[in-house]
DNA sequence: TTGTAGGCGTTATCAA
DNA sequence: TTGATAACGCCTACAA
């Protein structure tokens, strides 16, 4: 089992020598046509696949980029991760992907073991919980690029999502629909991106001349569960308010159950945005609104950016921030 | 950039020869103990991170497998993905994807490339339109298990679910709820998995006596967009049903969509089931009533499965068949 | 145009 | 207990 030709067969097997094998396999000028096609011939009647293993250790370059993040199977990041593989592809590489469960020490641990796999390159959303990890990856002079999350204190390759802009837009779209009382269902604020939307929240209040008012801001750990929860918490409290911003589609979607549940109508009575266009955003019923981030394009633009680090052999550090879009639909 | 430490520098600066420090690394019993602590010491100042690539060329093992499957980011294979992916680490493998886009072409390639990483399995989800690559894998004498489709003609290490017991579940309990004249919005029959559940569909409808009519078995590609168009068109050429059986989740997802367009009511005028039990299949309004497949034990025992063969070195010619269980929500 | 030899980083065999 | 050496499969100088 497992017994694969090499090129020290097809040598033999061609009666030539090993190089001359290497060179028809690999395109190069100096050699004869005929035993070019000889060499060839042989090789594919003997089934030989080249070993990507080996070359890998000659080339010092394993055309392998590694992926870290926190859960593959949500829907917004199988599809960035989708993008990413496809991207890659294009490009000749291949990706190994690790899930983190949100888990610092897996992160870690699997930071350390893209590295012993020698990738070429890695992409990576942080936790931000702590940022050993990204210090190490400094260090091993690995290229990395950080994916949807952005560091104020150091200056690193990252692409992410305007999301002051996306939830400027998304609050100031509720404002427009005549809803002043306006729950924030954030994420948790070490994150960058529960810093940046709700940033763009108090923007939007404080152009259209409202309140900023802490008590409408809720952290609340991911998960339609957990924001299901928080709602109802939050009714019960018997707090008022007219709109809810969501951190994300699967909030959004956790909070209008818990809403219609305690007989609200959406949006009637409440308007409710989410954030991300996950592909299920409009398939709910109603259908959400929400703010698009482009997800393929993410993913492009990750490796992209990647790869230009991996060619020029240098870090590329850029900030890429996506444009982020509105998409008004039914729960506003 | 991309400088290494080998163990050739950890042996120059603590002193020692080389396979000193590998005796040391992989805790080796023939060393002594100062000696070891010394080499992990200066290992571990130096940031030394063992060379996978190296090592898998030395062992003729890479620890890592190949997933091949059309989506990664579809819903329920991302689900499958991430199990494989948890399972795997937890055996110390790493995992390569591809995509293959339903396009045979890709996934012959991506099994070329799989094998050309040497990796030391493939779990692959083949379109079945063609399996030439199936071939390529029984000869290249890779471990593979084959995820989701059972062959009918060649005996293979299979995970899939029992899908002709699902559907006679899913269409008895519409026949229960009073439904007789049952759409079957069915994938490709070329795909086992289509075939399996057509056969629960007829046997259900045999058992309670129904005739099988082939009119209301409709093959259509997959995708909410394609199922709401057929569903469109069954409305409007105005064929009589009470009941449809849909292929996938996302296809009844693009059903209900159609059949709520054209005013029908679900479940009141018509009762609709999906398969798979999708995250969202909980969260659509109203919710869904679906066949669930365990995707976290499809992709847990597809792994085990092919870590079993990597073990022992041979193929384990097991068909694992998972069952699967009715969810009674609200749209039936 | 072709072949020989060395090395990528490891580990295993054998000898010291 | 330790060290020299060969080998995994490939590619590239260099030599022929």
């Amino acid at each position: 089992m497992k017994k694969f030709v090499t090129i020290r067969d097809v040598a033999k097997a061609a009666g030539v020598s090993i190089n001359t094998v290497s060179r028809a396999l690999n395109n190069k000028p100096d050699i004869n046509k005929e035993t070019k096609e000889k060499v060839l011939k042989v090789a594919k009647e003997l089934g030989y696949i080249k070993d990507a293993t080996a070359t890998s250790l000659r080339y010092g370059l394993t055309k392998v980029i590694g992926v870290i993040l926190e859960d593959s199977s949500n829907p917004f990041y199988s599809e960035v991760l989708k993008a990413v593989e496809m991207a890659a592809r294009r490009r000749g590489f291949n990706v190994i992907f690790m899930n983190t469960e949100k888990d610092y020490e897996l992160e870690e641990e699997a930071v350390r073991t893209m590295l012993s796999r020698r990738v070429d390159g890695i992409i990576i959303a942080p936790t931000q919980e702590k940022s050993g990890d990204i210090q190490l990856l400094m260090k091993a002079s690995v290229p990395f690029v950080i994916l949807g999350v952005h560091f104020d204190e150091i200056e690193l390759p990252e692409v992410y999502s305007n999301d002051v802009r996306g939830s400027y837009l998304a609050v100031s779209h509720l404002i427009e629909r005549g809803r002043k009382k306006i729950v924030y269902l954030s994420g948790f604020l070490y994150k960058s991106v529960a810093r940046m939307r709700l940033e763009g929240y108090r923007k939007a209040l404080h152009e259209h001349l409202i309140p900023f008012d802490q008590s409408y801001v809720f952290e609340v750990e991911e998960g339609v569960e957990n924001s299901y929860r928080k709602m109802i918490e939050i009714i019960e409290s018997g707090l008022e308010f007219d709109g809810v911003f969501c951190f994300n589609d699967i909030s959004a979607i956790g909070a209008i159950q818990a809403l219609r549940e305690k007989g609200y109508l959406v949006p009637k009575d409440v308007s409710v945005v989410g954030y991300d266009d996950i592909a299920f955003a409009h398939f709910i019923q109603p259908r959400l609104t929400t703010v698009r981030i482009d997800k393929q394009r993410e993913g492009e633009q990750a490796f992209e950016l990647l790869y230009e680090m991996i060619k020029r052999k240098e870090i590329v550090n850029k900030q890429i921030v996506l444009d982020v879009e509105l998409v008004v639909r039914e729960t506003t």
